[in-house]
DNA sequence: CTGTTAGCGCCTTCAA
DNA sequence: TTGAAGGCGCTAACAG
């Protein structure tokens, strides 16, 4: 691999020179410029950033933790902060965590090692110190939650607007005219999923309904999990609709549903948070409270530039919370007969 | 960001001292080991990769390039190759082409820059002058192509069994009494596509059918253009079953299906490369050619890892082509009233 | 075992 | 406008 001298050498003139015209910042005479240029070429020269970023000790990388690429959501979150990334010259790194607090914690360390200048972070389900993430920021590494919100954590996040995103499912089921409405959580460690089970709470109060508590039904992010949580619950009780406030989530619940012979919409109302499907051409579609996951991406590095470049200097601004708005799309799962 | 330096002075040692009690390759006495770890916590010290790769020309880091990561067949293979990465202590940055021929080329000049050891390419669709890779690997980067496989391009790669996969889909609607298959292809200029149409092929002789062109539909991989194609083409031709040889083709045919008011498996049959559904929830269920994602990225990044450690030295070994088997998952979009 | 030191490749003053 | 030189943080000899 060639290094700057070696291009110098062969066009006859100073690594400064070369590195000018590379970087574009001094002014370079036109026929040295072109003689490096033509190095350059000859050489098929690539700058190293390895040795850029350690004078410099800026190495123009972010990292993003997500805890599964594989569930749909987060490719999506992931492109999202690319793309802001690139347009800004940077590249991003992006890892899974499994949701394991002890591989988020590897994962944040290594990030750190390779000094990237900023963390995105969907926190583990696992119950993580947050300690891992206030370490980081008073390091100087700006850290933006998305996603998931852990509680008391003085950073900078962005996520859904739960509340009313979980009224906007609960509403469109009471509309639809179902009153026996149960709710399938994930873990209420995550400020999220309280959140949520907050806004359909508030839903069914306007409409004068009492919360039975037997129709919360808290499981985790794992589905299988909560397919068995259902199985055993459908036992006993009997919703006429299903509000589940994630995507695993609602697999397990209709693995259980299915396993007890209970179809949608036919025996029950079904409404989702996150995309199961790629589109709408599958039967039962299920009616879904879609996040902005590209958008929320997108916003999180933003955000995460901004504390970047003001980092030099003055004090450091209060964590900004952004909730980007959900949407509703209506499918055939809360469709009544 | 504390440095070795601040470390030794904190532990009263030297920087060669502390540099190895982190690394464990050089044995420290007990009590200046303690000293040192102690200073490392107290300064919560993290070992700045950037100087180490400098140091030792090894980032111990991967890159992967995949057309879109949205697609739920790349983030399997990016976990399989992260797996198998992370085991080997390497880290993977993971990168979308959009299946651009000029964006291709500025990731793998990134990547190139960032010193990444190897590179695991899914190329894009758009025609890539094969150039931009057989350049790298004279400069002694090792390159992977996964799943699709440009032509005449020597360098390992992995993908699956292209044409024995799609006999298999083939084979299967044939059993199910479908006569009039139609193909519908991404572009001939992959091999694979090339490759799954000869399976077709084969099969239908086998079976004592002859190649009707008509039934031949070429598209490509953008699912809006494969619907405006099939619309055509269902105008004048009706085939009583469909093999699509990728997602998006699949997406973009079924498009077109519903548009026409044809169903499956009512009024066809329907088999495609690529899960397009979470699971098996929902109606109709597709049937599918399931590739093994994640294995086919495990199994490139250990051909990468080969490489890169067999680098030094003795003459590069001659390319190594790897074709993992698909499996039929049988559904309902092939089960005949 | 422990300390010292020379670069890895590049950028960035600073002089010329 | 161009060239020369120091040093970013670390590792790997090497010397003690």
């Amino acid at each position: 691999m060639p290094t700057i001298k070696e291009v110098a050498d062969l066009a006859g003139v100073s690594v400064g020179t070369v590195s000018h015209v590379v970087s574009g910042a001094v002014p370079v005479s036109e026929p040295l410029r072109l003689k490096v240029q033509e190095a350059i070429r000859e050489l098929d020269y690539h700058p190293n950033h390895v040795a850029r970023s350690l004078k410099t000790s800026r190495t123009r990388t972010l990292g993003i933790i997500v805890p599964d690429m594989t569930i749909s959501f987060y490719p999506l979150v992931i492109r999202g902060a690319e793309t802001a990334a690139w347009q800004q010259g940077y590249s991003l790194i992006a890892v899974n965590s499994t949701d394991g607090a002890e591989r988020q914690k590897e994962l944040l360390s290594l990030l750190r090692s390779q000094r990237v200048e900023g963390i995105l972070v969907v926190v583990a389900a696992a119950p993580v110190p947050i300690q891992q993430i206030t370490r980081l920021i008073e390091a100087g590494i700006p850290v933006v939650c998305l996603d998931r919100i852990p509680e008391k954590l003085p950073a900078d996040s962005v996520s859904v607007e739960d509340v009313s995103a979980a009224e906007l499912g609960t509403d469109h089921l009471l509309e639809m005219g179902y009153r026996r409405i149960a709710i399938v959580t994930g873990p209420l460690s995550l400020t999220n999923e309280k959140r949520r089970l907050q806004g359909y709470e508030q839903s069914l109060r306007r409409a004068g309904i009492a919360i039975d508590p037997a129709l919360l039904w808290h499981g985790n992010v794992r589905p299988e999990d909560v397919s068995g949580l259902c199985k055993q619950k459908l036992g006993t009780v009997r919703p006429d609709a299903f509000l589940c406030t994630n995507g695993p989530t609602a697999l397990g619940c209709l693995r259980a549903l299915r396993h007890c012979g209970l179809s949608t919409p036919e025996d029950v109302g079904f409404v989702t948070f996150d995309e199961l499907t790629l589109d709408d051409l599958f039967r039962p579609s299920i009616t879904t409270i879609v996040q902005p996951a590209y958008e929320i991406g997108f916003e999180a590095a933003t955000i995460l530039f901004e504390r970047i470049q003001g980092k030099s200097g003055d004090e450091i601004a209060a964590p900004r919370t952004v909730r980007l708005p959900a949407s509703l799309k209506v499918r055939e799962s809360t469709r009544r007969a």
